[in-house]
DNA sequence: AATAATCGCAACCGCCTATGT
DNA sequence: CACATAGGCGGTTGCGATTAT
């Protein structure tokens, strides 16, 4: 501040506003490629006339392999309170999706059960909630709000880490299937893929996660044999096919967050990977 | 059926921290 | 130590979709 800066990008220069499904494309086969050692650069290199933070964000919070997308359950929104109360806004694990739904639900319902409570008891609102929303509210900088810093805790950072590790299984576990398999030049194919792949991948709603699809184990089951044919044909459609020892070995290694979260993130967004 | 209001989400912006020189 | 650069995060905005009137 103060001398200002140079911005990262020209914007004059660069595409802005919602991704294509040929960017998508572009972003996904560079990084599973070359990874993404220089964000600035990245865009260049992969050809894509996009500014670095923008390619960064994309990848972060819809491309990425372990992101999980898809209907919050109850577990989940409790768990986002139970985080916004003890680390307030610091949304460490899941970005923007997380975010918008502080923002847009959990917020306003935290508010008003607050003010429910305070039609009964005025002293209650004085409660850790009702002070993280007064202190966020009244703070020109909300980041400052809780500790004056974006200084973390050890212990929550390992509530953080044992949280996102779950996530990162499903990444790991599309790496080790891509070094294993040896094909990451394959990778590249996306752009000639089948389209009846990709009607396939964009019109299927079973592989919605329906809202508290974790509640039953019998859901989760059937949940599971979906998830496992169109990782079938996924696989089939990149020449990722496995043998069965192979196929074996991933059942016995994989957990099913891992893979329903590597699916789901690999269906993307709706509107991201639609077919032009 | 048309219009207004509201909601939900993707993307952008600005600032901060970490790191390299 | 000072400065420059890059990565990262939180807040906000814009717009399409949905719902209400």
């Amino acid at each position: 501040m103060g001398k200002g800066r140079a911005p990262c990008c020209d914007k004059t220069k660069v595409k802005r506003g919602p991704w294509s499904y040929d960017e998508d494309l572009k972003l996904i086969s560079f990084i599973n490629k070359y990874g993404h050692d220089n964000w600035r650069s990245l865009p260049e290199r992969a050809g894509l006339l996009r500014c670095g933070k923008s390619c960064r964000l994309r990848w972060i919070n819809y491309l990425r392999p372990d992101v999980k997308r898809g209907n919050f359950s109850v577990e989940e929104e409790e768990t986002i309170i139970k985080l916004h109360q003890s680390i307030g806004s610091k949304y460490v694990l899941s970005y923007n999706e997380i975010k918008n739904v502080w923002h847009t639900h959990l917020k306003k319902r935290l508010s008003s059960n607050t003010n429910l409570n305070a039609d009964h008891d005025e002293a209650a609102t004085k409660g850790s909630l009702n002070r993280e929303e007064t202190s966020q509210e009244s703070s020109p900088n909300a980041s400052m709000s809780f500790g004056g810093s974006n200084i973390v805790s050890k212990e929550e950072k390992d509530v953080q880490i044992g949280q996102t590790s779950e996530y990162l299984q499903g990444y790991n576990k599309f790496a080790r299937m891509l070094q294993e398999v040896d094909k990451r030049e394959l990778l590249e194919i996306p752009f000639d893929v089948d389209p009846d792949m990709w009607s396939f991948i964009n019109g299927s709603d079973s592989f919605q996660q329906p809202e508290n699809s974790l509640a039953t184990r019998a859901h989760q089951d059937s949940q599971e044999d979906e998830v496992d044919k169109w990782f079938k044909h996924l696989e089939s459609g990149l020449g990722l096919e496995e043998n069965d020892s192979q196929q074996q070995q991933h059942i016995d290694a994989n957990n099913e967050s891992s893979s329903l979260s590597l699916l789901e993130s690999y269906k993307g967004p709706g509107t991201s990977l639609m077919k032009p």
